[in-house]
DNA sequence: AACCGCTCGTGAAACATTTCACAAATGCTC
DNA sequence: GAGCATTTGTGAAATGTTTCACGAGCGGTT
């Protein structure tokens, strides 16, 4: 069903596509062609059907596409027609904004553990989790089965927490600690650094003008 | 001092390379080569250096870099030997966390204004600062001197809020909400999207033994 | 002061991604 | 059912990014 590689940049404008195409899909809209869906997702109609191409022909030349169709296409290449049992490790105040997050549940993705190390933490109530001593990370993960951990620590026990992970069955990391992982091979890991976007925004301001002038 | 166009995938790169400058410089080195710096960031050394070339030679021969040169050169290109003031729109739970996220004001990025729409919100203490009525947006980002904003709403408000920011003069905007924002030119706007991180994920999971084998 | 081991800086080559442009297929109209 | 207006799917071209490979410069050693 799927060539070699795929681009990150194309899977990532999958899941957004995506979006749009729920979007659409609730507002009753039944087909839409890719010049519709690239404007929405701010990228070209060429763009969209060569995204789309890599995985299959879903359009009907002259119409578009259909909108339930493809939305249930976009799903099955992502993987997000099963659920996913999440692990948060780390209970500060990111940890507590994620799980929160309807996003995720709504996308399939079950938050079943919160892991902290400061015994303050340890047994607060979040929803209808309770948060656990991180000394019982490996129980954790086995008993719940977990697919997927979200990382939320400072950088530096991220390593350490992260091999612990992996040796309990971890095989997908999503990180927000500020660290290169190092993970063995067929481990995923994802990292989203809020510092690291701020920054690009700053280079952005400061080089604003460069377009034409360039002076000291 | 610098050249027509740098990726983006470069200037990301910098601002992780500064980090881990940072760190080294904590720990008292002085030196550093781009083999080491790029093992810490999680790529090569040619990539280190060719990336450090777009904007000038910072490197000696035979020894590495200067950490402390190093680091001020990158502070400079990315623009981080000034401070920023942040408007944080929307006063959820993430919003919440990244008020509080202590990179944010290290880096140079002072939240001066938090609004928000809900009437329950408006009012509340958070740290220093009152949650203001959003209505007063554009009174706030005047006074205030408004950089930069942060934008934490649903994706419904998400358009008509850059607007008006874009409006009172706002031309840098880090974009949570899920929509693809429509801005005019010379305003900058970064995305960061938690859901289409998670989906990348799922892809990997559901893909990752498509190495070899095939099968239906 | 000549040599040696090391590491930078950088064109050129390799590789990856996006854009172009057009044939083929579809529905609609007459 | 022929003609027309659309829109897809896709090789090929254009563009962008990473990797390679090597000349040049630096510090230390004899």
């Amino acid at each position: 069903m799927l060539p070699r590689k795929i681009a990150d940049s194309t899977v990532r404008r999958l899941a957004i596509y995506l979006r749009f195409l729920e979007e659409f899909e609730a507002q009753g809209a039944d087909t839409l062609s890719s010049k519709a869906l690239a404007h929405r997702a701010g990228t070209t109609s060429a763009q969209v059907r060569k995204d789309l191409s890599f995985f299959g022909s879903f359009g009907k030349r002259g119409l578009g596409y259909d909108v339930h169709a493809l939305a249930r296409e976009l799903r099955d290449i992502l993987g997000l027609n099963r659920r996913y049992r999440v692990i948060m490790v780390g209970a500060g105040r990111l940890a507590g904004a994620l799980v929160q997050f309807s996003g995720f549940n709504e996308r399939g993705f079950d938050v079943v553990a919160v892991l902290e190390k400061d015994p303050a933490k340890i047994g607060q109530r979040w929803g209808g989790l309770v948060v656990e001593d991180v000394r019982h990370l490996e129980k954790v993960v086995k008993q719940q089965r977990v697919d997927l951990a979200i990382l939320v620590t400072p950088a530096d026990p991220a390593q350490g927490l992260v091999d612990r992970l992996v040796a309990a069955g971890v095989t997908a990391v999503l990180n927000f600690a500020p660290v290169q992982l190092q993970v063995p091979e067929g481990v995923e890991v994802k990292n989203v650094n809020l510092a690291v976007e701020l920054e690009t925004l700053s280079y952005a301001i400061k080089h604003r003008s460069d377009n034409r002038a360039e002076s000291a």
